[in-house]
DNA sequence: TCAAAAGTGTTCCGAATACACCCATGC
DNA sequence: GCATGGGTGTATTCGGAACACTTTTGA
């Protein structure tokens, strides 16, 4: 019934253009940290198929662009922000999974802070907003599958990568970081162990600053070595707690 | 320039066949183990593009079908193994990473035991071999890039999963097992050490039987435990060694 | 008897764990 | 003063690193 694989494009080979039928798509799963809560960014469809759903922030890809310009592109239409930080994870090409086509999409995620987003509905979206990561809507597509699996992805490789520096302020408290990491991983640590460790990496300097107007103790706020931290990204670490 | 985004292929928006235009194709990067050696699977074309050049194992995903059973039978054409294990591990889409159209391929790896594998060339491939992670020769396409990350990921993954079912007999020795695990991270483990850590984790169950006409003091086999390899797989684990 | 790999035990040390405790600030 | 979170010190325990040693086989 199929046609032999015409992997070589060879004159004898069945036609090109029966192969050049896929749409691509990107979907990205942005996260947004707050305050101690892990958040989703989501836009609210205004048309079919699954009008008035929440979906991640995707779009298609144009043919003549590449992933990592689209995903600058459809974040930067979305919420305005450039130049944050984006990896790939997987993708996603079960043949049903777009009812208007075959359209594959490759599921990025992203890191910010949630409060410096300030939401823009595109034309094509009747809204955006954060989510909770604890109160999710209902997802179009199989987006609810690709955030999962992105939720996941985070959690493991925030286990042996640096992350936060995309999360937090420049100026920060060890005792923000741990909150990060215990919302990250749905998980409380230790305190005094967790200083220790951390310091122990030198992925963060001290700086002379202290917290202000708190009502206990100033903390003193630190800042993340970007040497360091660039070299534990690239050569990976294990960070047990 | 650019039309705007038509993501929901409303009416309004431009022609859903404009995005319609990728192609979709599979590389696997079939890693083979056998005594002491990493290998990995490369056929030879004997067509246009890159014709006598060596490239991974990979094919055009038809339309119809999805990568996963695409890889199968990619797979199955090529080296008439079914079944095994392999996994996703990234997207590659440089816009003129295919010389004849824009070819978007997604990466798997697959590990096998070479000594298993008794290769067939195919009707579009001269030849195919195994080759020696350490001399390979220069790749089609953006093969050696693919490669390159295919490795890069599998040195990553082997660090917090179990491998080795795929690439020992089912019947082993630690000492295999350990000779695997220095192949794959190109680094050498002091046994006891090796042993010890192995043991602790119940990954494997000793059987009563032992190595043969060996001239050296008889190994004692093992086998893995299987739920507890799965289970493993699933939670992840740190193996720092 | 020797080579070769299997297999065990022991010491050392650093790091993870689990605490108790003190400090500085606003109210 | 007291609630709150910041910050430090210590005793214990566990696991990794290093290494010496014994065992069993074929040749």
């Amino acid at each position: 019934m199929k046609k032999p694989s015409t992997y070589f494009f060879t004159e004898e080979s069945s036609s090109l253009n029966e192969f050049l039928s896929f749409g691509l798509s990107l979907d990205c799963v942005v996260f947004g940290y707050h305050e101690g809560e892990v958040q989703v960014l989501l836009v609210e469809r205004s048309v079919e198929p699954y009008k008035g759903s929440w979906a991640l922030v995707g779009d298609l890809v144009h043919p003549e662009s590449d992933l990592a310009s689209s995903a600058n592109r459809i974040l930067e239409n979305l919420t305005g922000l450039s130049g944050i930080f984006m990896e790939q994870f997987h993708t996603f090409d079960a043949v049903d999974r777009h009812p208007l086509g075959r359209v594959v999409t490759v599921g990025y995620y992203s890191l910010v802070q949630s409060k410096h987003y300030h939401p823009v509905a595109s034309a094509w979206a009747k809204s955006t907003r954060w989510f909770s990561i604890s109160e999710l809507p209902e997802l179009a597509f199989d987006h609810k599958e690709i955030l999962d699996k992105g939720i996941q992805t985070l959690k493991r490789r925030v286990r042996y990568r640096p992350v936060g520096f995309e999360l937090l302020p420049s100026k920060f408290t060890l005792g923000q970081l741990q909150s990060l990491y215990e919302a990250l991983l749905s998980e409380k640590f230790d305190k005094p162990n967790f200083r220790k460790k951390i310091l122990r990496m030198d992925l963060v300097t001290p700086l002379n600053e202290y917290q202000e107007n708190v009502s206990h103790r100033p903390a003193k706020l630190y800042a993340f070595d970007e040497r360091r931290y660039n070299l534990l990204r690239k050569e990976g670490f294990a960070f047990e707690l």
